[in-house]
DNA sequence: TTGTACGCGTTATCAA
DNA sequence: TTGATAACGCGTACAA
């Protein structure tokens, strides 16, 4: 057991309160915290009193713990990621979602505290999720379609948004046009004259092993951004197209799914990888086998993010991760000023680059 | 002016507390708290009642704010990071100390709240410390040597943890030994038969630009790490070698900077570079010349990061970021156990990979 | 313009 | 084993 209160025979280790620095000063305890609130009502005399009385104790302003009580706001919105910080911010959609939607948040004077969700630590983040006071909690990477945080959180009140999943009514979704956008990506391949056109998906489910997947795997995955990105393309090509799934979403895991792909007769003219990071390692097994892009092989990805070592241009669909992270703060914003929020759209477009040659 | 307290006429918005739980139950309020708690002493009888009525009341616990004001400890870390979050998690290096660090406080049951200074928006840094009940604050990423934030979180008797910056004694300090790390480096490249060696450093002050910079220039360095190893450099080769610095630290901007090494004559035959990012830079600007590294150009980095679409093996320092990042949580918690903790050194080693060649 | 008094929701101490 | 009471530090009607 933590040896309670107990602090080491250190110099004065508490802070002043308000109320010290009203004594100090003179006044009461109300016009002191007047002071600092803001608010009109003050004598710029006793203003000035309680300022000096503030500096002499080394007052730094309210404890934002009681503050916080006191309004019932923490300021605080949890940022829910699925895995380790490590694997989340690997992909550079992900890390421009949460830059735009840090930006949205300074700009509120709101901050956001992590929650990573680690395979198999699922217990963790509902600890923490448990005695953190949180304002709202963001589900910012599509992750699985069910959480068991949402009960928990539902159950204190706070107010939830996702980005797809999970698909809960308690929760504020902000989605994109998966289907139509995959379908998008497709069209493109087809009027350039593919035919042979194969599908490297996102894992379908936690867990998922790199391979081959079938129609019925589809339609039963946990992850709906998969899962429409891949229904949307068994809808254009049909289900008899070579479709495989990456077991994890990164440069070599998709560039060892490719080889799948890739190494096998007749090869495939196109290959539609449902994310710019699987696109990269699609790029890379090609090269590896001495195939050029977009010549003996055309790619297309998903997202419009930077792979600033890569030259070229990605044949993608342009989600504007910055732009849906500021969409995802104003919808914080309403939904903390008690607006009705409805669910969204963000739009996306096709964004045509350099990996992609008629057949 | 926000509508005060005036929640919209919405369905039972307000929370149940303890008390009403505890009246539900027909015990008193302390001996709900304790079935929370969790300590000796309830008879499982009535924390059985308690809990039904908790139940029924749809009571999920604790309020995280009153028990923290309680406690005086909110669980939060603050984590400081110099630039957006789109910059700062560009580099791998970052994103596996943050890696390392959350994993650590996960374990502890605290959680990460980012705490990003964007370049010009300082106050917005300052208004997020000042509001917010930060148990610890970790500059996670060697910023400048100063900061305004140091002084006001100092006020507020919050302990502060950085790894190399801000300077002041008021920091616990996780350095590493930037300059015997680059000295081994340079060492190396020198027992290789290299004399033509040139340096691409970090950037040495907010706002930098790409370009040239002299001994004085180095000595002057606003961010100490990048001093440091520059200061390693010049004292191995001299002060008279090619040295510029990046204007970011990104492949981008590296490969700009590059440039300015590369394209002189006589073209060195090595190139050192601060950090891996930017050797990676340099890669792509020599692989842009028709130089091959490493048998036309020796190439060393700094951190040890995964880069995955690169194929061979960097020669680098290696940094071990999850460990460091790990070891800066072991040392919040010693911290925050009231704990001593002196400032220390992680150990780094010379990792040898396919970028360095005979000369 | 300033002060009084109460409550935000808990938890720790002590007495019963 | 349980209950009364007093903080934790602050904001805000309301009264003066």
């Amino acid at each position: 057991m933590a040896r309670t209160g107990q602090s080491t025979t250190r110099s004065p280790q508490r802070r002043p309160t308000l109320r010290e620095v009203a004594d100090q000063a003179g006044v009461s305890i109300s016009t002191a915290s007047l002071v600092y609130s803001g608010k009109q009502g003050v004598s710029p005399a006793t203003a000035e009193r309680v300022r000096e009385a503030a500096e002499a104790l080394g007052y730094a302003g309210p404890d934002p713990l009681a503050s916080s009580l006191r309004h019932g706001r923490s300021g605080v919105v949890g940022v829910h990621l699925e895995g380790t910080l490590g694997y989340a911010f690997q992909d550079p959609y992900a890390v421009s979602v949460l830059d735009g939607l840090g930006q949205a948040l300074d700009e509120l004077g709101m901050g956001m505290l992590l929650v990573p969700e680690a395979p198999g630590e699922a217990s963790h983040a509902a600890r923490l999720v448990a005695g953190q006071a949180l304002d709202a909690l963001v589900f910012a990477l599509c992750g699985p379609t069910t959480s068991a945080l949402v009960d928990q959180v539902a159950a204190r009140g706070i107010p939830m948004l996702g980005t797809g999943a999970p698909a809960d009514d308690r929760v504020v979704q902000l989605r994109i046009d998966d289907r139509g956008a995959t379908a998008a990506l497709v069209d493109h391949l087809l009027e350039l004259g593919h035919r042979d056109v194969a599908m490297l998906a996102m894992p379908l489910d936690p867990g998922a092993r790199t391979g081959p997947v079938t129609v019925a795997d589809i339609e039963a995955a946990t992850y709906p951004d998969a899962r429409d990105r891949a229904l949307a393309f068994v809808d254009r090509m049909g289900p008899d197209r070579p479709m495989v799934q990456s077991a994890s979403l990164s440069i070599d895991g998709a560039a060892e799914a490719a080889a799948l792909l890739l190494d096998v007769s007749p090869r495939p003219t196109a290959v539609v990888a449902q994310s710019d990071l699987l696109a990269a390692g699609v790029i890379r097994a090609a090269a590896h086998r001495g195939l050029s892009v977009p010549q003996d092989l055309s790619v297309v990805g998903f997202d419009g993010v930077e792979l600033p070592w890569f030259e070229g241009r990605l044949t993608t669909v342009e989600q504007d991760g910055r732009g849906k992270g500021r969409h995802l703060g104003d919808m914080v914003r309403r939904l903390l000023d008690g607006e009705d929020v409805p669910d969204q759209v963000h739009p996306t477009h096709l964004r045509l680059g350099t990996t992609t040659y008629p057949r």
